[in-house]
DNA sequence: TCTGCTGGTTACAAAATGGTTACTATGTCA
DNA sequence: TGACATAGTAACCATTTTGTAACCAGCAGA
């Protein structure tokens, strides 16, 4: 999987953390992460139902990709697989967590 | 301009706030609008030479919908219209200021 | 022997997004 | 008289993203 990263000017900021996050599942998927260290592939499809398991797996590329989250394969049957934050991914726990926390507020006042 | 919020599972905040702030510009318009405060529409297209005239009014169009963003409309020739952040839009400012600073330290690290 | 389980991938179709160009209005400047 | 400036919008087309469905491996249990 190749991730390639388009200018910003000035290579403002905000525009890299975009092309690292955005995407329609990557922070559901990383506030997961967060919440539970570890998950499996079946488990994050049980926390987010709205998303495809094609989706999920396309955004579990790239994040692995962008050295965000690492998979440990396990060679059994049924297949394994764990994700986790990488030490980078761990870098956007305040991020994601004032995510989580503008989304709440932002819940209470629209019922 | 009419905005549809999609379910979100247990109206999970992190996907609320995403329904609000994902849209490839809206970010870099928020964080404009953090650092000069009131910026008329030309100065944002100066801000953002990869954003297209029409992408930025889209974005602007759904920030004002979203009532995270207002506008004042100066009726002179040749026209003139200041945006700056609503109350709510203020609210977001520690977020979009992790997003900056998330990525500068990526900057550094990515030469 | 047939079914189900997990963690994917592939092909195809549909929907969303984005770029380009042209168009608007009218006052000011050359 | 003609061109320029601003803040958009509209139409059209190309590209990207996303959804749906089918398929795979191979062991365990019925």
């Amino acid at each position: 999987m190749e991730r390639k990263i388009h200018d910003c000017m000035d290579g403002c900021p905000v525009e890299s953390t975009l092309q690292i996050i955005s995407g329609k599942w990557k922070c559901v998927i990383l506030y997961r992460l967060i919440k539970h260290k570890v998950c499996r592939f079946s488990e994050l499809q049980r926390y987010m139902p709205g998303c495809s398991r094609r989706m999920l797996a396309l955004q579990l590329n790239e994040l692995e990709a962008d050295n965000i989250i690492s998979k440990k394969v396990y060679p059994v049957i049924p297949p394994k697989t764990e994700y986790s934050l990488t030490e980078l991914g761990e870098t956007l726990i305040p991020l994601i967590t004032e995510m989580n926390k503008w989304g709440e507020m932002y819940n209470q006042i629209h019922r």
